[in-house]
RNA sequence: GUCCCCAUCGUCUAGUGGCCUAGGACACCGGCCUCUCACGCCGGCAACACGGGUUCGACUCCCGUUGGGGACGCCA
């Protein structure tokens, strides 16, 4: 039987970066062994789901490809088959109406933990007989009061429970809303979900859904409980983390498979190996590999692939990305051959699209803004207003401005000065960029073109003709 | 508090009883390359939480301690 897995977010936020690890492992690992990964949304709080949140868990899904195969299904859709299964349950006196009301199961809980035990419903109800009509109640699941529940998890190894460590769960509510735990168990099920993947938060839940499924009649589906992404304080991933929406890391020039690389790699390994493509991920990835222990997210790692993956990608893929970070810039309709000379020259440069765009503006601004303090101090200043102009007629004097001629009229006016080429180059460089870090000299006045080339060393002269004594 | 889970460099990890004077990667620190910045290359710093067992031999197996995390909702 092939594997079908799902991934099932409820929309109560954005999709961010731990909700992606679970979605990345679930279509990883049905991919190698020709499954299906299928998302449900799981809406059956009404309150909290926002459609905003929907959209936003989607196109996040969409930006980093794991689009999934089968869905998205949304459980608000099948609210009579939930019901339908509480009725059958309460039928077949597996489950009970229970008429406390929410004060007095507060009180017991309170006394509860006052007793320092865990909390949890009495079962008090169990029993009762009567059926006030007009009193609300809820559906709750008659849990075993003895045994155990017990499954082999594929990341965790071998986890059980005493059944009296569990209470008797609610499946309806008293608005005769279905819950959580009824939901995914019969949905489960009508999806043919034979491999759970999820958060290792929800290995609580397990026994009770274990213990629905049987209830029902159905067969258990097998489980993998992933350890938690945590935040730099060790703790659950949160907002003060900035666990922001995925979507977040395309705005801040972050290409998907980087990020799909380096959620990848926390908690799973294949021996030494640290980057890895799609196609790789997708042959090697085996959900039994992951590890059981939780990691904590780290920025300067997710960087360093950032700037793999711009590294090896090519030009015309960064394209898109580039174009995206340019036009937030008000950088628009540039010509796509040049630009594709622009990203090759800063792919080793930059980590992300945004760090790109950073660095290479000076080629798009008509004016440069003042110098960077820094580079003018240690560059410019201390340049000869006469080895500019030397420059700029000699370059003032070229046919065309093509590359190799860029460098060979550059390299003739150091010859000619009898200078070094970084006595030029650097002041130049400051001239041309306002900084003091840039592509090759050469390069860098190829790409930023004859006329702003010639007026930038202009500028540069009459800066430091003027410059006070 | 109760239950469940976890524990190798700061971080991500390799390691499945002898190959480990514990390997790789990020970060950090040196150096090389070099017109700058990157990239790349070379080198350095840095860890088996602790205590008991088991064994000829434990990072690896067992128990305990400590530490960390998760769950304990008419949320999912």
């Amino acid at each position: 039987m092939s594997v079908r897995t799902r991934f099932a977010p409820s929309p109560t936020g954005f999709l961010h970066i731990g909700g992606a690890r679970t979605a990345l492992f679930c279509q990883l690992h049905t991919r190698r062994l020709g499954g299906t990964f299928i998302l449900r949304i799981e809406d059956t709080d009404r309150e909290r789901s926002t459609q905003e949140a929907v959209d936003a868990i989607i196109q996040g899904l969409h930006w980093l490809g794991l689009d999934p195969d089968e869905g998205p299904y949304f459980q608000s859709d099948n609210t009579a088959l939930y019901l339908a299964a509480a009725e059958r349950l309460l039928a077949e006196g597996k489950a009970y109406r229970c008429y406390c009301s929410r004060e007095s199961i507060d009180a017991l809980r309170e006394s509860q933990r006052e007793q320092q035990i865990k909390p949890r419903y009495d079962g008090r109800c169990r029993t009762r007989t009567d059926f006030p009509a007009e009193q609300p109640f809820v559906i709750r699941f008659q849990t075993p009061s003895s045994g155990v529940a017990a499954w082999e998890d594929h990341i965790q190894g071998s986890i059980r429970f005493p059944n009296e460590e569990l209470d008797d769960l609610i499946l309806v509510r008293s608005d005769g809303s279905p819950t959580y735990n009824l939901a995914v168990v019969v949905d489960d099920h009508n999806m043919g979900i034979n491999l759970v993947i999820r958060g290792e938060d929800h290995i609580s839940n397990t026994p009770r859904q274990i213990h629905l499924f049987q209830a029902l009649g159905w067969p258990v589906p097998e489980y993998a409980h992933m350890p938690l992404l945590h935040g730099s304080d060790g703790s659950k991933l949160s907002k003060r983390h900035g666990a922001v929406s995925v979507l977040q890391y395309r705005e801040d020039g972050f290409l998907p498979d980087a990020l799909n690389n380096y959620l990848l790699r926390l908690g799973w390994s294949h021996g030494e190996q640290e980057l890895f493509t799609r196609q790789e991920m997708q042959e090697l990835f085996n959900i039994r590999e992951v590890g059981r222990s939780a990691a904590i997210f780290n920025l300067d790692k997710l960087l360093w692939i950032n700037g793999h993956h711009i590294r090896t990608a090519t030009a015309e893929q960064l394209l898109p990305d580039y174009r995206y970070q340019l036009d937030k810039r008000g950088i628009r309709g540039q010509d796509t051959a040049y630009l594709l000379q622009v990203i090759t020259e800063f792919q080793s440069r930059a980590k992300t699209m945004v760090e790109m765009v950073d660095k290479s503006l000076f080629l798009f601004v008509d004016t440069l803004g003042p110098y960077e303090e820094k580079a003018l101090k240690k560059h410019l200043l201390s340049a000869l207003p006469q080895s500019l102009m030397a420059l700029h007629q000699a370059l003032a004097g070229l046919e065309t401005w093509q590359a190799q001629e860029i460098d060979h009229c550059f390299r003739q006016v150091v010859a000619d000065l009898q200078m070094e080429m970084g006595q030029l180059a650097q002041p130049v460089r400051v001239a041309l960029t306002g900084t003091a870090s840039s592509p090759g000299i050469h390069e860098t006045l190829y790409l930023l073109g004859r006329s702003k080339s010639l007026q930038r060393l202009q500028d540069a002269i009459d800066f430091l003709q003027n410059k006070p004594k």
